[in-house]
DNA sequence: CAACGGACCTGCCTGC
DNA sequence: TGCAGGCAGGTCCGTT
């Protein structure tokens, strides 16, 4: 479910509710998660303040004076603020309780989010340290890219998708980026030029802000941390379009698999030839 | 190194 | 009506 956009809408719309606020207990219902949630957590946490609400790529950090939880959504992972005796719900894994009372639900209908605690700095954890640059940061530009897919023969779009080369760009979106700056997905990363990594590379990040200023992409089930759906799915120009005409030039929209992942394309405005 | 397939899960939709 | 198969916003891991 979550790219980039959809986290950061979460980070932002719990990070109110929470920050400064102080752990009373963690309620684990399962703790069979992408990996099992440490039962320690239930005893490390209660006493402890939030003192950041953070993100790095699709994780969402709890800072605390002794560590950092680490959040990650998965497919179908979701954070809502509840109220108290709100009704529990059908994947609904844990809640973290505030002394104030504030419930925070981690709902995952597939489980593959995850819930991890670390006390080292979390650049240093195993899951984030190889992680490539933000997406919305500098160093994320034609020229790394450039350099970065020389000797790549995978397709552009695996690429984009590759958490080790740029993070928060998944599916939706990488098809998306590359819709807008009139690159076929399936062309080897090698053989783009300059420009056109200048081009993606601009299209990843216009893409990405308009998307969080929408709050996200809904398809089928994202909602933010108040369960209101988001609003980029109108902006949408291959995602899902198979066979319905291209919004600019009126040609019908291609599917093709990429890497096991459905990949969406306009075949006039993303030539395979440069 | 890069590339690929399989694995982890639940639920929904399609077609027989 | 049931059931098999395919598909879904992620990403790690083992093998070539």
């Amino acid at each position: 479910m979550p790219e980039l956009p959809e986290v950061e809408t979460c980070r932002a719309g719990i990070e109110p509710y929470i920050l400064g606020k102080r752990f009373r207990r963690l309620l684990i219902r399962e703790a069979r998660l992408r990996w099992p949630i440490a039962p320690e957590l239930s005893l490390l946490l209660p006493g402890l303040c939030v003192l950041a609400v953070k993100r790095r790529g699709k994780y969402i950090l709890l800072e605390t004076e002794a560590g950092h939880v680490l959040l990650h959504l998965g497919m179908s992972g979701n954070l809502r603020i509840a109220t108290a005796g709100q009704q529990v719900r059908k994947h609904d894994h844990a809640d973290f309780e505030f002394t104030d009372g504030t419930l925070l639900r981690f709902n995952d209908q597939r489980r593959f989010g995850s819930l991890l605690w670390t006390a080292e700095p979390p650049e240093e954890h195993a899951l984030l340290r190889d992680l490539g640059p933000e997406p919305l940061s500098e160093s994320f530009n034609a020229a790394y890219l450039h350099h970065l897919a020389r000797r790549r023969a995978a397709a552009v779009k695996l690429l984009l998708m590759d958490s080790r080369a740029v993070v928060g760009v998944g599916n939706i979106y990488a098809s998306e980026a590359l819709f807008a700056a009139g690159v076929h997905p399936g062309r080897p990363a090698r053989d783009l030029t300059l420009a056109e990594w200048e081009s993606t590379a601009g299209c990843v990040k216009s893409i990405l802000r308009q998307a969080i200023a929408q709050g996200g992409t809904t398809l089928r089930d994202f909602v933010n941390e108040q369960g209101k759906p988001g609003y980029f799915q109108q902006q949408l120009g291959v995602y899902g379009r198979a066979g319905e005409a291209c919004r600019r030039c009126g040609a019908l929209i291609e599917q093709v698999r990429l890497g096991q992942r459905s990949s969406f394309y306009c075949p006039v405005c993303q030539p395979v030839a440069a």
